[in-house]
DNA sequence: TGGGTTTGATAAACCGGTATAGCTCCTGCA
DNA sequence: TGCAGGAGCTATACCGGTTTATCAAACCCA
């Protein structure tokens, strides 16, 4: 017989339906000697709980969400995601819950999805990426009251449950390690000013400066692209009194940049230091091989996983762990400047 | 109200429950004034049909799942994933069916996951990718009785349905382009020679070779790692007649064999031409900018995901479905041998 | 030996939809 | 006037689990 329900175990257990749940999930009721014959029976019947059924009867589906809003095309190249997702995944795994992953355009998008979730009860919670400065997302979460755990950011007034890195820690250890080198104008290639985390790293930048007697230390923002990071570059080569080091808020970026200085003529780490404040095989791949700033994306993403089934089993805390602090990996594209 | 059941709309309907079923989807049995009546309060108290109680009542979960087998770290790099997956999301949109995705490890696991799948209800269906030449997966799925749709193989037998395009054809413009261009020594960085369309991709190059007047047309199996890509370029650069053009069946090998000939002064395009057999970010990153293949694998998602519904609702039909020709982006990284 | 508690089980309700049998009322036609 | 037939709706069973109320038998202690 394909696909089993308990009431053919209980049928052939000569037993109750009810039985055979209290047996399966074991709880009391039934005796030991019962218990064991129904779980024997079930075995070799080879039965698996219906999803739909138990998420009818009980509250929950077994199954988070996790939607990224960009468009797909900058999508893919950075190993970030596919890091995330194995950890989140691995997370989840334990207690067998499933993942539904959701590509979208746009915020707006993003925030439909999960009024369709939350209404078709389709996932116990989410898991938020790219927070922003003022993020629509977090109250209409709350609205909805569906559990959620935010990456890389404080969910606003402690609003939602959150998983984070310093990134203004980060990005010190990365000024600081060019001005030890014996860099004084250091530029800073941004990432889209909206994020939160772009914000605190920009901060960081300017809130150095001073200390380490940098004389230049613009954060130029961009949209993440690897054409407004070579555009950026361009710019910044082009200036009389052009940077010895720039730190990029992406790998991808930083690829780019490394292409425009190559192309105007510009050596690296000769002429100029380049820095990447994510890591990942491109970073490797690149002749020099880039100084990266490495993240331990899979634990950040197991990590989110973990606090999220917290939160929905109670949903009344709220959870605030920091991840393991980020390291830099010095490579090939940074030197003491000429 | 939260989360508004048929029960609720029908008190306030004052009809039954049955009556609001049959308004809310459209089927005979009910008044036009009667259905506009209860269409206004389902708006009104913003109803959506749970999607468990639908799932168990009828037989599917409007749900398909998808399972990458590929270790986490050679992942992502490529965009390849990213764009499949916006395009069989866009081709489940309209049917408002969501996707499940999992990362694992080797197909052992992937199979373990389809029987969970399976047995749980889970999924309707199921999306296979990297088809190999004996593959588990599509035997195990006829057992499971599990709708599926392989992307880019012909599904062993007729076994299940395909959505494939021809990689021979696409390896066959690329060798003609070469050969065109002068190149008598052309050698091919594969892919894991399990991969059936490594394997078509080998085949087309024997065939063609003494059909172009090629004079060796080597093919070498790697891992599709960057670093076998690399090892791979270095020996063959090393031959005493080295080739004047690689075609490297991966973005992420090109890229790394590049680097190879920079590093041994080996000039591109001026010594070595270089293709590639998929087109991403990446090959437009690099100095010099690379030929590629460049496929459209948004529109190949989409076209899966149409046809895997096609196959839910009807398991008993076979559909192999074409997908458009890929076409050859020629860039900077090729040139006539010196 | 009798009354109360515990143990081990059952039957039935329930979750939120869909499908179906059946009922009432109206209409048309002979 | 009677009756067939259809429109419009209700009541109810059902999907596959969990949970609760109920109950019989065994057990305990005085």
């Amino acid at each position: 017989m394909a696909r089993p329900t308990i009431a053919d175990i209980a049928n052939r257990a000569g037993v109750s339906k009810g039985a055979v749940s209290f047996a399966l999930n074991g709880r009391p009721g039934v005796s030991d000697a019962t218990r064991e014959r129904i779980l024997k029976i079930a075995e070799q019947m080879s039965w698996r709980p219906h999803s739909a059924a138990r998420a009818l009867g009980e509250g929950r589906v077994d199954s988070v969400g996790m939607v990224i809003a960009r468009p797909a095309r900058t999508l893919g190249v950075e190993p970030f995601f596919a890091h995330l997702l194995s950890g989140v995944q691995s997370g989840l795994s334990a207690e067998s819950i499933s993942l539904q992953l959701l590509i979208v355009e746009d915020t707006k998008a993003e925030i439909e999805v999960y009024r369709r979730w939350a209404s078709e009860h389709r996932v116990d919670g989410v898991i938020l990426v790219d927070l922003t400065v003022k993020d629509l997302r977090v109250d209409e979460l709350k609205a909805l009251e569906l559990p959620a755990v935010v990456i890389g950011g404080r969910g606003g007034k402690g609003a939602l449950a959150s998983v984070w890195a310093d990134d203004r820690d980060a990005m010190l250890s990365i000024v600081e390690y060019l001005a030890a080198l014996g860099h004084r104008r250091i530029a800073h290639v941004a990432g889209t000013p909206v994020f939160q985390h772009t914000q605190r790293r920009i901060r960081a930048v300017r809130d150095a400066a001073p200390r380490l007697g940098l004389i230049d230390a613009p954060s130029l923002t961009t949209d993440f692209s690897d054409a407004e990071g070579a555009a950026t570059t361009r710019k910044l080569l082009s200036q009389a009194n052009r940077p010895t080091a720039i730190v990029y808020d992406s790998d991808v970026m930083a690829v780019a940049g490394l292409g425009v200085a190559m192309e105007m003529g510009v050596s690296v780490p000769g002429d100029l230091s380049i820095v990447a404040f994510d890591d990942s095989i491109l970073t490797q791949l690149m002749h020099p091989a880039l100084t990266a700033l490495s993240r331990d994306t899979f634990d950040f993403g197991r990590q989110a996983a973990e606090v999220l089934l917290e939160v929905i089993a109670d949903p009344t805390q709220v959870i605030n762990r920091r991840t393991a602090d980020p390291v830099l990996t010095v490579r090939e594209s940074t030197a003491p400047p000429a």
